[in-house]
DNA sequence: CCGTCGGATCGAAACGATTCGAGACCGAGC
DNA sequence: GCTCGGTCTCGAATCGTTTCGATCCGACGG
């Protein structure tokens, strides 16, 4: 295999102390004092190139790989990580798409600037009682970024603000003195929608995204609505009603194909005899879904494939989002796209300004229509 | 909106310094010392409790949420995070639900004891020239953990064992000095084969994994299956060939939907007159195409519908993995189940262990075949 | 030839906590 | 009354770096 040196690395020369070497060690090999050493290899500040490459040198022979990062945090104050919440449990969040693609424009855009990314659970993942994940309250982090949905009273939220640790804010509520990137939410819906009503449609029905942390699923009602507690639910259930009044929505537990495809089921079909379902009668039945996602949209299409019903014939099915999902196949879903990437880097964006010591500010990127193949004109 | 206090704190007071109150601060406050209001926060050591009290009324005075992670690191030479490094770009990475489910097993387990997970791109995202990521160079981490395919002379792998980082490997070809967590590959790949010979299938297609980082596809023959850098790859390449030679083998670039459908339409089609993909004759077709993983897998399926062909009447498919796909509906995957959430929580006790100094170990997990409805007979 | 200026180097003081050994205090036993 | 032992508290050292101000030196201008 042959991956060269052991495992601990050449100190088995005459080593006076078998640790790590420190600048302290390199300065007295070097000749030369620590703050030089430091210089040499910070570059901050004047140094002759000949005292530099001593003391470089002196550093190889010891196999001396840099600075120590705990040194020079504890000294800077400032640990170069950023915590990112991410809304729920990890697993759930990595399944929507849309979280990745966010993440990965955050992840490289805090990247080109030096600063890491620490994955912090939202909802602790070992002591079901326990409010907040102990990383919230203990884990050194210069910033936070909150995504996917800040609610009212978020325990996060509170703990991070009462370790003073300044937040950043995506696809939630303001928070006050916290940068907020957002989405053209509400005005994105309410496009989506005109166009389904523009196409004929007036009995629309619609498969929403969770309003809370409750993993509630079923038949949303007025009652219901009055208690949502998420952002962009609530901006997305405003858009819809921004149009139309749907003939039915469904409150779904979480974005993913699985539960848009419940969904579906339930808002077009009754169950059958022999344990199955089968479609309402045409009369009754809406003519068109929007889904508050792609991911619930795709599901949706995948249900009313099931039963038995043609899209857009029968009816047509729009999501939001902008996802490439090559496996809907004929299809192309008509839905709503958000500059997920850009939102990324728009939220690390926000971070580097907060560090630098910019005043927060809100920004809020634009979404576009696109329309495919699930959509059409509603049924005679 | 009633958020409470505003973002600084109540520092409004006769502050002395307008900075964050210390240790010091608040023992002095206490009236005790220094080390004294240490011990009322970590409980190490003998306290009375009229004294802790004390301290900790002083803290909640002072607005003092307890002892700076910074100053406690350096003092522990710990920094409680642990390094993830993703194969590729994140982006990709996070695609892969296998990934995914990996990555959420070892943030419980490493969550469950105080450790902190840091993404690391494997890849620089910003400067493709550069050979690794500059976290991988700089950032304060106690182990590193890398997942996904360790190459020979890895430049991350050798980067951190300059740094002295210790390192602990998950599906990748062992490393000297360094815990390793792999599956039952071989056997598992070749187990499903097994099935699919047993099944009368003799003309085998084969999709693959990437065999390196180069992002080559096309058709795989022997000379380049002998450059074969990656392990599991080279692992499931050996399983597929303990049974069976495959008729034609096909290297993508990346184990995702859209390559595992180019991969079929290739191996089993052919370029049709109008610019279409008509599908090969049944006598010289394969009969049956395995795939490395299920997410090819899945690709290879719609590839194959597509063609207009009938799973499993005309082609059989299976996959590895293990995945639930509940968009392939109504067929369901032929496939080798890992514990994928298990590997995660493993390497996870595997950093565990390596911080408390337990000398490391390889542990390998089995794998179980779990037949579909995408298998069966080979055609007459 | 002296004063001054500027660049390179050095010392020492943070940064904020933990920890070890020593000391203070108190009660009990002889 | 004195010593011993046990508990709690304190001082000081330490972790490894950065940075500020002082110092030292050679060179240049007057």
């Amino acid at each position: 295999m042959m991956t060269g040196t052991g495992h601990r690395g050449g100190d088995t020369a005459g080593g006076a102390s078998a640790h790590r070497p420190t600048l302290a060690t390199v300065a007295e090999r070097a000749g030369v004092s620590v703050s030089t050493a430091s210089l040499a290899f910070s570059g901050a500040g004047p140094i002759t190139p000949e005292t530099r490459d001593r003391v470089l040198g002196a550093a190889k022979e010891l196999g001396y790989t840099g600075p120590n990062p705990l040194g020079r945090q504890l000294r800077s104050g400032r640990s170069g990580v950023v915590g990112v919440v991410v809304g729920d449990q990890l697993r759930r969040a990595f399944r929507d798409p849309v979280a990745v693609k966010v993440l990965d424009g955050l992840v490289s855009t805090l990247g080109e600037n030096g600063l890491g990314v620490l994955l912090i659970p939202g909802i602790p993942s070992d002591d079901p009682e326990r409010a907040v994940d102990p990383l919230v309250e203990s884990a050194a982090m210069d910033v936070a970024v909150l995504v996917w949905g800040v609610g009212t009273d978020d325990p996060t939220l509170d703990a991070l603000r009462r370790r003073g640790v300044p937040v950043v804010v995506g696809e939630g509520r303001p928070v006050e003195g916290a940068p907020l990137v957002a989405i053209a939410d509400r005005t994105g819906t309410a496009e989506v929608v005109r166009h389904l009503v523009g196409l004929g449609h007036t009995r629309v029905a619609e498969v929403s995204l969770p309003l809370d942390s409750s993993d509630r699923s079923g038949p949303l009602d007025a009652h219901r609505l009055a208690q949502v507690d998420r952002t962009p639910t609530a901006n997305r259930l405003a858009g819809v009603r921004d149009v139309v009044e749907p003939v039915a929505s469904w409150e779904t537990e979480a974005s993913l194909v699985e539960h848009g495809r419940s969904a579906a089921l339930a808002l077009l079909g009754r169950p059958g005899e022999d344990g199955t379902v089968e479609p309402l009668d045409a009369a009754a039945r809406p003519t068109a879904v929007i889904a508050h996602s792609d991911l619930l949209a795709a599901g949706a299409l995948l249900g009313v494939r099931e039963l038995g019903l043609r899209v857009p014939d029968d009816v047509s099915v729009a999501g939001f989002d902008g996802l490439d999902l090559p496996w809907l196949a004929p299809d192309v879903l008509t839905s709503v796209e958000q500059p997920l990437a850009r939102k990324g880097a728009e939220l690390g964006r926000a971070v580097i300004g907060l560090l630098a010591g910019e005043e927060p500010g809100t920004v809020t990127l634009d979404v576009e229509l696109v329309v495919g193949t699930t959509t059409g004109p509603a049924p005679a």
